[in-house]
RNA sequence: GCCGGAGUAGCUCAGCUGGUAGAGCAACGCCCUUGUAAGGCGUGGGUCGUCGGUUCGAGUCCGACCUCCGGCUCCA
């Protein structure tokens, strides 16, 4: 059989010939410094055959900054992780360690809890494996032998229930130490060799499979590289991004600073506010070409209305309620309950479409106090935000304007857009026809404006599909920026029947909508309450309400207003951790940010 | 929320096994007048995150809470 060399030459090779094959064949030394084929531009282990008439390519350890060359490099790191802590740590349990962006980490779960100071003593333990040295080997075994060899392992079991293909292991050691084997799809490097740098670099809770409703494990991150120096510029990178936090140039400059009377809420100070006021300023002239209509709606609406809505079925734990005389009320975390009741003070024409509201309110939000981050993740957030009524006819001119109008945003901040395109969840209302119809134009406007985006399958509101928008932070870090979301169904859940007909919304925000929150949890049903909000159809609110006022009937005592001012700030009126249990779930599963009405 | 870390003067931090708080920078005062990465001398400044406990005595030990930092997506 034949392959194709990157210069286009061929080489000649005997039946199942593997990668290494090919790099022996073209030379010792190549075939010595090889990490990793790449083959029909799919990183691939070298001990793996290659495919006859495929293009393929030897990595070695000179492509040192190679994304797959230093996945292989970390993936092996991880291993070598894996085989430290099985040694120190006897009992525990190994789950995955893969590599990621920036090194790569492996999840473990302890009989008991470990410290950050036992990182020293694990490090220790891999440069001792790397002063040794480590071969790996890999072999290909059935699904039922790789049962036996996992046996008491229950996170590899059922890595290999729901593997796809075949199984492999691989082993590592080297004149008899080591010996530490482990469920791997690989790639793996030859030897341990090439580790020229790594170190361990955290220590965290995370969930098995991302789902906070599965056990929580110990993750160990660390970063390898295939030089010292790389590992130093590496270092110094994070360090000079920190120097450059937000969150302490911020107050340093004067712009802004946090207190703790009010976490996750920044106080603007002068200097800030004139930053501000250009934002403001920038947003309305903006707003304005786009035929945006500025409107400003109320900060708390009673309880009904977020019944309606659908924010407290879905979202209640997370908004703050105030109580206004017996009476339920909360701030708005979106700005879609004000503009319904705006566009429905009247009858409207057809005619008058598409109309488009845009208000630049504060939002508030109950986040998680583990999830605020400087002005990246607030509890108040001003964002500008508007909804967009139009005709089926008009929304694909509408969507293509929102990408365009957050793609110019992009660029006036130099900052490099992705997106996610997330559609048709199984809980959806409405045809397929319609789901057709509304996710290619979505689709259709991202690759107008050429904004790279990944698709999110069934991830997109029951009510209609959505794109999300994200910027990286100096640290690689994802954040959701804007929004832009389709609703089809708006008329079925509008009680007032302002429309004749059935009239889409669509929601978007763009500049300032700092507060998103990050890519969280993919898999449906990892937040139990929001699946179980999902399943619930559209006017399903009202019944919920009662159900709801039954099981807490009252709910809390009121006080007397007067108590209220006299009390000390620091008292609380309930046991500390009575409404962290309210609201077990996980905070990342959940996306507050802009699900539409 | 969960896991790990931290909370001592405006800032950066020291304070080991408990005995009533320190440094550098900043600020302020005086001196020097010195051509742009830190001239000299001196002074003031801390309920050691909050509440409670142990103790003759707690920044230091125990408990609860608050806030901040890293992480909780990258699928054997």
């Amino acid at each position: 059989m034949k392959v194709v060399l990157p210069d286009n030459s061929e080489l000649e090779l005997p039946a199942g010939a593997t990668g290494l094959d090919a790099a022996r064949a073209i030379g010792p030394k190549l075939a010595e410094q090889a990490v990793l084929v790449r083959a029909n531009g799919r990183a691939q282990d070298l001990r793996l055959p290659l495919q006859d008439g495929e293009p393929i390519q030897i990595l070695t350890i000179r492509d040192k900054d190679d994304p797959d060359a230093l996945a292989v490099l970390r993936h092996s790191s991880a291993h070598l992780l894996a085989e430290a802590v099985t040694r120190l740590y006897p009992g525990v349990r190994l789950a995955i360690g893969p590599a990621i962006e920036n090194g790569f980490y492996y999840d473990f779960d302890f009989p008991e809890p470990i410290r950050e100071e036992d990182l020293e003593k694990i490090q220790a333990e891999i440069d001792r494996e790397l002063a040794e040295g480590r071969e790996w080997v890999r072999q290909e075994v059935s699904r039922d032998e790789a049962r036996e060899l996992f046996s008491s392992d229950p996170y590899k079991l059922e890595l290999v229930d729901t593997a796809e293909g075949d199984i492999s292991i691989y082993t590592q050691s080297h004149d008899g130490v080591g010996n530490f084997t482990d469920l791997c799809r690989g790639p793996h490097l030859q030897d341990s060799k090439p580790i020229k740098a790594l170190k361990l670099t955290g220590l965290a809770g995370a969930y098995w499979r991302g789902d906070s409703s599965n056990p929580q494990l110990t993750r160990i991150y660390g970063t390898a590289f295939y030089a010292q120096k790389d590992l130093d510029a590496y270092l110094e990178r994070i360090e000079e991004a920190r120097r450059r936090d937000h969150r302490h140039i911020g107050p340093q400059l004067d712009l802004f600073h946090f207190d703790e009377h009010s976490p996750g809420s920044p106080l603007w100070h002068p200097h800030g506010m004139v930053i501000w006021n250009e934002l403001e300023r920038v947003r309305r002239r903006e707003n304005a070409k786009r035929g945006y209509l500025e409107v400003r709606t109320p900060i708390i609406y009673d309880a009904d209305t977020f019944w309606t809505s659908g924010h407290f079925p879905k979202y209640e734990d997370l908004m703050f309620k105030v109580d206004v005389r017996g009476q339920q009320f909360a701030m708005k975390s979106m700005n879609c309950p004000g503009h319904m009741l705006l566009f429905g003070s009247r009858l409207r024409s057809y005619k008058e479409l598409p109309v488009r509201f845009a208000e630049p309110a504060p939002l508030h939000r109950d986040e998680l106090p583990g999830t605020l981050h400087g002005l990246l993740r607030v509890r108040i957030v001003t964002q500008d935000d508007a909804h967009i009524f139009c005709t089926e006819e008009q929304i694909q001119d509408e969507i293509a304007g929102c990408v365009a109008y957050a793609r110019y945003l992009y660029e006036l901040f130099d900052m490099k857009a992705s997106a996610e395109l997330a559609t048709r969840p199984d809980n959806k209302i409405g045809t397929d026809e319609q789901w057709d119809h509304n996710e290619a134009a979505l689709e259709t406007a991202l690759a107008l404006n050429e904004i790279p985006y990944t698709l999110a399958p069934g991830e997109g509101a029951f009510y209609g599909p959505k794109i999300d928008l994200f910027m990286d932070d100096a640290l690689g870090r994802k954040w959701q920026m804007g929004t832009i979301q389709l609703d089809s169904q708006m008329p079925h859940r509008d009680p007032d029947r302002a429309f004749r007909r059935r009239l889409p919304v669509l929601a978007r925000a763009g500049a300032g909508a700092g507060a998103a929150g990050r890519g969280g949890a993919r898999r449906a049903g990892a937040d139990p309450r929001a699946s179980a909000a999902r399943r619930g159809l559209p006017g399903r609110g009202r019944g919920a309400k009662r159900d709801d006022r039954q099981a807490n009937p009252g709910g809390r005592a009121r006080e007397d207003p007067r108590d209220r001012r006299l009390r000390r700030p620091r008292e609380r009126r309930e046991p500390r951790g009575a409404r962290a249990r309210r609201r077990a779930i996980d905070p990342r599963a959940f996306r507050p940010p802009r699900q539409a009405c």
